[in-house]
DNA sequence: GATGGTTGGGTTTTT
DNA sequence: CCCAACCATC
């Protein structure tokens, strides 16, 4: 083991080497994208191991629960796997969630308390606001939640908002006066069902750290070594409770980078990167600017990206790697035109140069870019994988199943109560809910209890609906004993025999409903999984509670499905932090959308959309390419778009702008029309290449309308059909045309197919075969 | 109280 | 376009 460490430290330069090395008390690494600072996490990891640092002593804070498992991975090869496991290391959520979960009865709360996702508290705050019979229209959840959320991530209780003045003031303002009053019956209610929300995982532990000090010391003591990852996105909580923990030892290694600091939206806070050396006089500042991931063309191009923004540290990332390839930058008519290019692009070079799929990434702003880039790469027949996006736990019939389980855990779960009371059907309808929430509130009893006891306690139901309440109680009851002596998969597959909900989304013979019917047995699948794996792995029940923790925080770039498939991924850039591939594709660099058009009202805002281009970009090793569309489909309609003020800020040295190519998608005659003599246009395009990095107003009004008329020779092919022809669809097979209506591009079709029943397509899209 | 159709609103980014 | 909330009807 020593040799292994100290021929790994040999693999370390300089600059890696001496954070490793540093001894006791703070030292923060600034470290540049690719410079090998998870190197210098985990190597300093190791080294404090082998100096017989106790592993149970070494706390370690990461982004994402797969960075902590990879990280302890690492580890286990260099020092051994049996002393890497007891790391205390995960994500801030998870690690303190773990911790709540054995101190929760100092806070008034059970120990297995539910952890509400975003949606649960949406439909409390969503109800909170009907109950208070407030104008939803001025109250909108959303904004109550995220509002609710800053709050927290800064602290600011109820109480400290209610002694906050200038906070109410500006509610007032906003003609919300009675924002303090929901935040507080927000809060109220969490903590009667005994619930936390993701932001109370961290608020709550600093409550707890602040009120029992005799549990601080404690947490002090154990934590000896603190390391916080990725420090640049944490926020005001986070930060507090980190503090808290060092104050004693001082052992505090931060590591972060302020060029890539991409979640203030969420409440990260840029300052504390910036102010670390203020709150520790003693710091050590270590820097790393050699880059080791990227070409020298991908740095440079990156560097002149960043130097736009006024607020950061300065540093130099360089690289000793070759010059590579100059970045591409390409512009497309449309967004599906845009998810063609890239398919084709990366088939070429899988052709060309030998490559897997493994070796490609598209990275996009929004979620909602996935779908073009997913049609093309099918149509290629190239295999990708989607990181995020609608997570498999978020989905409806899935959360249905979940609710269940959680209310078994913790009978005081109003949401999930109120998901499940009357799902499947069992004649529980809105009002009678509405009665019982009320009863609860007055009785000052949990919604469950409320529900059992709905006739002592006089609550106008009638006789029929109060035998329903009964046996729906009853059958709670009945699974939380069955619960007792079962694993979480054994109680699962209970539960969902007899609530008989396959039967039930059976009534829905769509492709969607089948789909629907396979995510239950996926999650069936993935309990027994989980299940066996605890059992055998970690040694413990296999119950539902850990079970129910371990989704609850899983993260989605956790997500594990096969690694080993050769896949294309796909991802959101913020997704993409922390990652690198070879080749990157960058889509949709267009104003509004990247930047974002939410995020242009301060330079802050924008400076963040631009930290944002530049971890993109970053993560190329050898190519980056760039895209944008003349115009795109949003909400089902085809809308412009300017290229991103982005694509200009990078210097011209490290980039080549391409053209679409001459025989690009529509005929000679046209063009000539348009644009005049063909001669005309070359010069035209090879002068702009020369001088500019985007088409000129004029330009770009020329390829909208040539897009038009594209558009419109594909749509030829559909306009031959006719009601009661038959027809062909690559998915749902054959059927027959009833009626066809709408116009151009909405031109659509109700088709009665014989195995899938009647469709309404889009012919833009259906690829029909006419029989 | 269930059901099905209509309408209106919404896309940044995520633990 | 896609979803949820709402409304009208049974």
């Amino acid at each position: 083991m020593k040799d292994q460490l100290t021929a790994n430290l040999n693999s370390l330069n300089e600059a890696q080497r001496a954070p490793t090395l540093h001894k006791d008390g703070p030292l923060i690494v600034i470290a540049g994208a690719g410079s090998g600072k998870t190197r210098v996490l985990t190597h300093r990891i190791a080294h404090l191991i082998s100096q017989s640092i106790d592993p149970f002593s070494i706390l370690a804070l990461t982004f994402t629960n797969k960075a902590a498992r990879e990280m302890k991975s690492r580890i286990g090869d260099l020092v051994g796997e049996s002393e890497a496991k007891n790391l205390w290391m995960g994500t801030f959520h998870s690690v303190f969630a773990r911790i709540l979960r054995s101190e929760a009865h100092k806070l008034g709360f059970p120990s297995n308390f539910t952890i509400y996702d975003t949606q649960d508290s949406d439909r409390l705050i969503f109800s909170i606001i009907k109950e208070m019979g407030l104008d939803k229209d001025i109250y909108k959840f959303k904004q109550i939640r995220s509002r609710i959320s800053a709050f927290k991530n800064s602290l600011i209780t109820v109480k400290a908002y209610f002694n906050d003045s200038d906070l109410q003031e500006s509610d007032v303002m906003s003609r919300r006066p009675e924002m303090g009053a929901i935040y507080s019956e927000y809060v109220d209610r969490c903590f009667k069902a005994g619930a936390m929300d993701f932001d109370d995982l961290l608020l709550r532990t600093n409550e707890l750290l602040n009120k029992h000090p005799d549990v601080l010391a404690k947490y002090q003591e154990r934590f000896r070594y603190i390391l916080v990852d990725e420090y640049q996105d944490t926020n005001h909580s986070q930060y507090l409770i980190v503090r808290a923990l060092s104050d004693r030892y001082q052992n505090i290694c931060v590591v972060g980078d302020d060029a890539q600091s991409i979640y203030a939206f969420r409440g990260a806070n840029i300052n504390n990167i910036l102010n670390f050396q203020k709150d520790y006089p003693d710091v050590t500042l270590y820097r790393l600017e050699q880059n080791y991931r990227s070409t020298k063309t991908i740095v440079n191009a990156a560097n002149s990206i960043i130097s736009h923004n006024k607020n950061k540290i300065e540093k130099v990332v360089w690289t000793s790697n070759d010059i590579g390839d100059p970045i591409q930058i390409n512009r497309l008519a449309t967004d599906s035109e845009e998810g063609r290019h890239v398919a084709s692009s990366i088939f070429e070079f899988k052709m060309q140069e030998q490559r897997k799929n493994e070796d490609f990434a598209i990275l996009y702003r929004t979620n909602a870019q996935s779908r073009a880039m997913e049609d093309s790469l099918r149509k290629r027949d190239i295999p990708y994988r989607i990181y995020g996006g609608l997570s498999f736990y978020q989905r409806k019939e899935v959360k249905d199943i979940l609710a269940y389980l959680k209310l078994i855990v913790n009978p005081r779960d109003e949401e999930s109560l109120k998901r499940i009371i009357n799902y499947p059907p069992r004649g529980i309808g809105q009002t009678t809910v509405d009665k019982l929430v009320v009863a609860s509130k007055n009785h000052n009893l949990p919604l469950l209890e409320t529900l059992d006891r709905a006739k002592e306690l006089d609550i106008p139901i009638n006789a029929g609906t109060l035998t329903k309440l009964i046996n729906f109680s009853t059958l709670i009851k009945r699974f939380q004993i069955e619960n007792e002596a079962l694993n979480a998969f054994e109680i699962t597959d209970l539960i969902t025999k007899k609530i008989g909900i396959v039967q039930e989304l059976k009534k829905d013979a769509t492709p969607e409903g089948v789909a629907r019917i396979e995510n239950v047995e996926e999650l069936l699948n993935g309990i027994r999984d989980f299940t066996e794996g605890q059992i055998k792995i970690v040694d413990s029940s296999g119950n539902l509670t850990e079970f129910l923790e371990d989704i609850a925080l899983a993260t989605d770039a956790d997500k594990d499905d096969d690694p080993s498939i050769d896949r294309v991924a796909l991802m959101t850039i913020h997704l993409a932090k922390g990652l690198e591939f070879p080749y990157v594709f960058i889509v949709g660099l267009e104003e509004d959308l990247f930047p974002s058009a939410m995020s242009l009202n301060t330079r802050g805002e924008l400076e963040e959309e631009r930290r944002l281009f530049y971890v993109a970009v970053t993560r190329a090793k050898e190519r980056a390419f760039l895209s944008y569309t003349l115009s795109r489909y949003r909400w089902g309609k085809l809308i412009d778009a300017e290229p991103s003020r982005f694509i200009e800020e990078i210097d011209l040295n490290y980039v080549n702008h391409i053209k679409p190519k001459e025989d690009y998608n529509f005929k000679p005659l046209i063009k000539q029309s348009i644009f005049g003599s063909p001669s005309e246009i070359k010069l035209r395009s090879i002068v702009k290449e020369k001088t500019i990095s985007s088409p000129t107003p004029s330009q770009l009004k020329k390829l909208r309308k040539i897009d038009k008329y594209s558009s419109l020779s594909i749509n030829q092919d559909v306009i031959d059909l006719k009601e009661g022809m038959k027809v062909e669809h690559a998915r749902f097979g054959k059927g027959t045309i009833e009626s066809i209506g709408g116009k151009g591009n909405d031109r659509k079709a109700i088709i009665n197919f014989n195995d899938f029943g009647k469709k309404n397509l889009l012919l833009h899209f259906a690829k029909l075969k006419i029989e």
